[in-house]
DNA sequence: ATCATAATATATCATAATGATATGTACTGT
DNA sequence: ACAGTACATATCATTATGATATATTATGAT
């Protein structure tokens, strides 16, 4: 099998859904918005704009030079590019591949000092615990649209996945530094 | 700067440094035991086993045509390697990155029915709930190995992190259905 | 006023990682 | 006898990342 331009294309579906817009402002939203669960690079970002634009699923509307750094594109989605993200949308999504470079260095834990991991452990309980404020935050603030009739649920629901996420992870590094320390004791 | 490797370099000398093992054998044991934090494919595997035995981290003992299939390789650690690997350990873990199609999906959910993503969220409940009880009974089997004084305490600690993390997605997702239904309600 | 640097914006490339496919042997069940 | 699976290595096209190059304008500091 082939014919597979990866997610990426979706996303950039996705993205233009909303609004008009350029590869900058897309990859600025996804750091923004998006980083607890997706990320695109630019390497793949203007590339993929590009194609959208060949395959029909968007057009350019190029505001050369309106006072912004060099010249801007900006994208639109076509009712071509809606319809493909609609279909996407109706598939089984893939199982998600993580890579958790911490949780590799635990499992070779027998190759250092306990005091390495804990150090680790540490450092990740404290950004954990700073993401959890950030997503309740951002949760709070959607709340808030919500009572001037601004309709932002679905970010809110996937602010809520990284709050249910980030404190999960937190917990664990806990219980993880509490079951070291224990076995430390022991011997 | 450059000089980096990847991950997967570490990777293999920490499987290494369990015991001497062949490519497929690495691949085998990621698959199994370590599918929920990391991956390796065959195309990262076998260069990277090359790599390492160039740098002088690995050694091969060449088993050609022991019984299995069509010959093997068995590569083990060197005293350089279980130093690399040990440094390694010592360096802060990079931050994850990840990329959760389902979560990507939801936020797209204005361009689809909420029926489409009711049905995703609720393979998503199954599969997560199909995944806690693995963890749970890896962590259990884990606490029959320690009373034979077999330790494996951090294969335990990583599957902890892993029950604690399918509990969380599942918790999510049955939240986030209660409330997509809600604002239907509402409508 | 000048100067550094941050932000906006596009583009490309080497490296890394995936997924698929090819090749081949040996064991297991029907 | 034959199909299917497990063992085992290898390669390649596609996909993704991270870094770097280029260029303009806005902003803050001296």
């Amino acid at each position: 099998m082939k014919e597979n331009t990866g997610k990426s294309k979706y996303v950039m579906l996705g993205m233009l859904a909303r609004m008009p817009q350029t590869g900058y402002t897309i990859k600025k939203w996804i750091e923004n918005e998006y980083s607890h669960f997706w990320q695109e690079s630019f390497g793949q970002i203007y590339p993929t704009l590009k194609k959208l634009v060949a395959e029909g699923l968007a057009v350019t509307s190029n505001h050369t030079q309106n006072g912004n750094g060099r010249g801007q594109i900006v994208y639109t989605i076509t009712d071509a590019g809606r319809k493909e993200l609609s279909d996407w949308l109706k598939e089984e999504p893939e199982i998600e591949k993580i890579r958790y470079e911490l949780l590799l260095k635990v499992s070779f834990g027998e190759n250092t000092e306990p005091e390495v991991l804990l150090g680790h452990l540490d450092n990740f309980i404290r950004r954990n615990d700073k993401l959890v404020k950030e997503m309740n935050g951002y949760i709070e603030l959607c709340g808030q649209f919500k009572e001037q009739d601004i309709d932002c649920s679905y970010s809110q629901l996937t602010a809520l996945c990284g709050a249910y996420i980030y404190s999960a992870m937190r917990d664990w590094a806990v219980e993880a530094k509490r079951i070291i320390k224990e076995k430390e004791d022991d011997k």
